[in-house]
DNA sequence: TCAACATATCGATATATTTCGATATATAAT
DNA sequence: ATTATATATCGAAATATATCGATATGTTGA
């Protein structure tokens, strides 16, 4: 599992992209409570994170899309919702090539 | 002073500039000595920087330019040389807004 | 002053990213 | 079965990035 920085970087090069990675660190903080889910441990549902930045439902896909793809985010899905929630392990390890840079 | 994160990651979403940034790190390691200078102590020649990434002396500079303007190194000139070495505390920065991402 | 050299800037083209609306797919509710 | 809802994928246009060769600028040395 050699982590690709430049592909990390790449997700970090959009300020929407970093936004919704922080606001994954304290869901309660930053999004409404699910209706279906009393929780946010498997992370938050993609409606609630579209609405919060503000972008269209494609874009926000495709984001989403590409932060699981570098592997900063990992999916779980109930039913018709997709729930995102952090990889912590990637980001930590991004964190520590990022030390050694 | 606060650091433009998504401007850092854009310099860090290509291996050409990752890489000069590490060499950087340890220019003897990576160069030639200077024939005019007996050190490294304000950084290698964008010459040097050249030679080793294999890339146009237009795109080095380009590179280096953007590097420089996201605050990531500092030049020095002396004479007709252009000596490029890193800025540790911006690095250290960005490593910090990293930790808190 | 002029030639040689190091670097910066300009202009151009190819490729990649951003972002959208439209459409497809999967699930849930009626 | 049909409809509504959530998300994913497709196709396209606008913008940005990558990269080069050519040219400009600044410096040194003959």
């Amino acid at each position: 599992m050699d982590l690709d920085i430049v592909e990390i970087s790449k997700v970090l090069s959009n300020q929407a992209r970093v936004d919704i990675l922080t606001w994954l660190k304290d869901p309660e903080k930053h999004f409404p409570p699910h209706r279906e889910l009393g929780h946010f441990n498997d992370g938050v549902c993609v409606d609630h994170i579209r609405r919060k930045a503000g972008l269209s439902q494609s874009t926000i896909s495709h984001y989403l899309n590409m932060m699981y793809k570098a592997g900063l985010i990992a999916p779980t899905r109930y039913g018709k919702w997709t729930y995102f929630k952090r990889n912590e392990e990637t980001i930590q390890q991004y964190r520590e090539e990022i030390n050694n840079i």
